[in-house]
RNA sequence: GCAGAAGUGGUGAAACUGGUAUACACGCAAGACUUAGAAUCUUGUGCUUCUAGCGUGGGGGUUCGAUUCCCCUCUUCUGCACCA
């Protein structure tokens, strides 16, 4: 009988449903633990596409596996169901969010389902449910009372279509990360979050991390902690002082002028009458650029003279004040020294308004600013020292002066937490009508999304929230007040959910402390790349206030980090319905299978590259399928098993083993299935065929393809389920042979192979080698230089 | 510009700490089976001017020996981008 994909995998589909085989008891203390976790996905309206089994795969091969090594392993899925897009799609199509949401839960379940992933179903959370979002709402009430969470009326990220605000995180090139609409700033009511009261720790802890060195190094570079100096400058004939944070100190001699933003609040206060019209010109001007215009590379430097001088506090020159808009107001301390001959920007702008230039680092300055490392000149006490030397000199001196210190900066800012919109969880705060606010007492969570007629944003920059009258007025304690209409970002339920995963049911708390000690951290996440920053910056920062807070112990919540790569289109361009070259997984399954998918995607190449769809590929994955399964099906392969070894077997069998161990355990799927294949074409080879290993083969291969995986071992005899099989151990003794193949080789080059004794004595090989004919060719009239002998691999005679 | 990753057959890709480059698969070709096709099986398949030479983006270096290590350079992807 045929493989038919569509037969077996419906029966082993009800069957894993219906008994709960892959149940995870999380009070079972008894084995150890593993804790293997994919990135919840977002339940979109086109369903699941062909890069979800991908990751979802590779992580459901690695639980399958520790399963069968004897961990309780823990691997839940979930639903990341609050954001924008329900919000609009509902919008337009005047249906609730709600049960948008909802029906595209089902279509994703019905999907992941159909896959064949080995999840607990029984924990599957929903970020929306408010049994959920209770304890988003009740550890940002945490965060509330520990001042971590406050209001703030600064410009924000402003997206006029979107009709919110966003973080700066989801702000790229200006435009909306989502959906890729302008983004202008706008002073607004906002709620923050202290994310920059953990950005050292959040840096600092990277580095005991199992990540990829790409998503560490772009969560370094957003964090962005510098090292440098903190120096004073006093404005000249005045008692106005403003400091200035630089990480070349060394270079303070060279400093000819010195630079404000423009919202630096000094400005206004030091300006001269004669450049005031010029200042507030410019200021005005400034304003209306945009974020892109502004911050966008190689823009001109411009800037005006604020007719005041500043006092250099290392040798008391007195240099010019400007303000120029390449000086943020959010950065340090919103002024710098400018340096001209030594910084790239200064440069720029020195020679724009011919402005002197005072070179205190040997090495050319004739078109560039010399950035480089050099001997100090023209610097008085320091000359003669390199820049690390000069920086310590320079700096101690400050300090020694009174006129500085060392300072550690961010690039980081407080997370915008707050959004103008329906489809999220509602900020659980009071604002009272004397203008004072309180949180939600932990007993009146979780604070319900109230329902509305209407959920579109108001566009004046409030939440639709406000339209629900009943649900806003509020009285405590006697006060009258308003609750926020803020709801929080899509962001804050994705926060923590793989802490909710380990007690989903708890009502007390967000899980028993014991549960939780005992399954934190997360041993192995898997997920795209594009939440390099964003959700997994987030996350670690909840992480660490729950840490804080004593909730969890452990530091970080992921152990080890994997991103998949992406699948290509079949002709190598990002899939998309306008380049037509969408694979579809539903039409896939109902063609090839589940089994087919799953091994092609795990087979294509290794899992963290963008590799782009083949068909024939896919059809290559299922052929292989078909011939194992016809090992199990057809009477004359089944006719060869056999309960004796004949050891044929042994050496193939005991290296597929040991390798696909190996590589599954190193996420290196697409290698051990080649090896799994190079076992299968050893087999058919054979005339007797050793029924344990065949059996052994089954177990690796069902963690790839559980469905026919699941079939052949119950044709082989078995009446439970191959998810708690042993996994195959195998014999070290086996891998070694007696016979090698060398290379011998004249100057490097090959010129024969001989099978040789294994370990055979160093002498004999050469004697061995310089028998062969073809070498004897290439030797003949020359002088033997010196030969090479490496054990068991090679011999290279060197001939001249 | 800065940071990270990567360039290997017609295609996706292998190659452990420097030791037979192209495993495994796709594709292609020939053959077997078949009335025929499909499927399956077997064999072959880096390139060339083919007893040999050349080949891992390009150029140099170290070495008996380099896809692997070092220097220079080109290209692609990804992220950040006036962060002082």
């Amino acid at each position: 009988m045929a493989y038919k994909h569509q037969e077996i995998e419906k029966k082993w589909r009800e069957y894993w449903l219906k008994s709960k085989e892959y149940r995870c008891d999380t009070t079972d203390f008894s084995k150890p633990k593993y804790y293997v976790l994919d990135m919840f996905p977002y339940p979109s309206g086109q369903g699941l596409h062909v890069g979800h089994p991908e990751g979802y795969t590779a992580s459901d091969i690695i639980a399958r596996m520790k399963r069968m090594q004897g961990f309780n392993v823990l691997h839940p899925i979930g639903w990341d169901a609050f954001g924008l897009p329900a919000e609009q799609y509902a919008m337009k199509m005047n249906e609730h969010p709600e049960s948008f949401t909802m029906k595209n839960i089902d279509n994703f379940r019905r999907q992941i389902q159909m896959l064949g992933f080995s999840y607990d179903y029984d924990r599957e959370i929903c970020t929306c449910k408010s049994d959920y979002y209770k304890w988003t709402q009740w550890i940002f009430a945490q965060m509330y009372d520990k001042n971590l969470a406050y209001v703030d009326y600064k410009p924000v990220n402003w997206c006029p279509e979107l009709g919110t605000v966003l973080a700066n995180e989801e702000v790229i090139d200006g435009k909306s990360e989502r959906g890729g609409y302008p983004v202008i700033r706008k002073p607004l009511r906002q709620w923050m979050l202290k994310i920059t009261s953990y950005a050292d720790r959040l840096a600092d802890d990277l580095d005991g991390l199992d990540w990829p060195k790409s998503t560490i190094e772009m969560q370094k570079n957003w964090i962005g902690k510098s090292y440098g100096t903190e120096i004073d400058f006093e404005v000249a004939d005045s008692n106005d002082k403003f400091s200035v944070f630089t990480t070349r100190a060394d270079t303070l001699f060279g400093c000819t002028y010195v630079c404000l933003a423009p919202e630096h609040p000094l400005v206004k206060k030091i300006v001269t009458k004669d450049c005031e019209k010029d200042v507030n010109d410019y200021i005005e001007k400034v304003s209306h650029k945009s974020d892109i215009e502004r911050t966008g590379t190689n823009q001109e430097k411009t800037g005006v003279f604020i007719g005041r001088y500043a006092i250099n506090p290392i040798n008391n020159k007195k240099v010019p004040i400007f303000i120029a808009d390449y000086v943020l107001a959010s950065y340090g301390s919103g002024a710098v020294m400018a340096v001209p001959a030594h910084d790239t920007r200064d440069y720029q702008f020195a020679k724009k308004h011919n402005l002197p230039m005072i070179q205190v680092v040997e090495g050319d300055i004739s078109n560039e600013a010399y950035i480089e490392d050099g001997k100090h000149i023209n610097s008085d006490f320091i000359n003669g020292l390199n820049i690390e030397e000069g920086k310590k000199a320079i700096t101690d001196k400050l300090i020694e002066l009174g006129k500085g210190k060392r300072k550690v900066n961010y690039k980081l800012r407080d997370w915008l937490f707050s959004r103008q919109r329906y489809w999220g969880e509602p900020i659980p705060i009071i604002n009272f009508e004397d203008g004072t606010m309180t949180r939600v007492k932990d007993e009146d969570l979780p604070l319900i999304l109230p329902e509305l007629d209407e959920y579109k944003p108001s566009g004046t920059g409030e939440s639709p929230l406000v339209n629900a009258v009943d649900w806003l007025n509020v009285e405590v304690d006697g006060k009258k007040g308003k609750r926020e209409t803020n709801t929080m970002p899509q962001w804050a339920g994705s926060c923590w959910y793989y802490i909710r995963y380990i007690d989903p049911f708890n009502d007390k708390a967000i899980g028993d402390k014991k549960l939780l000690d005992h399954w934190l951290p997360v041993d192995l996440y898997i997920g795209g790349q594009e939440h390099a920053v964003l959700h997994l910056l987030y996350a670690r920062f909840w992480h660490k206030f729950l840490y804080d807070i004593g909730v969890v112990s452990s530091k970080e919540p992921f152990k080890k980090l994997f991103h998949q790569g992406m699948i290509l289109g079949e002709n190598g361009e990002k899939m998309s319905k306008s380049r037509g070259n969408v694979i579809n997984p539903d039409e896939i399954v109902e063609k090839y299978g589940a089994d087919s998918l799953r091994l092609y995607e795990m087979f294509m190449g290794p899992l963290e590259a963008s590799l782009p769809w083949s068909t024939s590929g896919l059809e290559g994955s299922r052929r292989f399928i078909e011939r194992v399964y016809r090992l199990f099906d057809e009477e004359a392969f089944i006719n060869k098993f056999s309960d004796e070894n004949n050891h044929n077997l042994d050496y193939v069998y005991n290296f597929t083993v040991k390798k696909v161990t190996e590589d599954f355990t190193n996420l290196q799927f697409n290698t051990a299935i080649s090896q799994m294949m190079i076992f299968i074409n050893e087999v058919y080879k054979q005339d007797k065929i050793y029924r344990p290993y065949l059996e052994n083969f089954v177990k690796m291969f069902a963690c790839i393809c559980p469905f026919v995986g699941e079939e052949i071992y119950h044709k082989l005899g078995h009446n439970e389920t191959i998810t708690y099989a042993k996994w195959p151990e195998y014999d070290e003794s086996k891998l070694v042979l007696n016979k090698v193949k060398i290379a011998v080789q004249v100057n490097g080059k090959l010129r024969d192979t001989i099978e040789i004794d294994k370990d055979l004595d160093d002498e004999k090989v050469k004697e061995l080698a310089f028998e062969s004919q073809n070498v004897k060719k290439f030797i003949v009239g020359k002088n033997i230089k010196k030969v090479i002998v490496v054990k068991n691999k090679i011999v290279n005679i060197v001939a001249i």
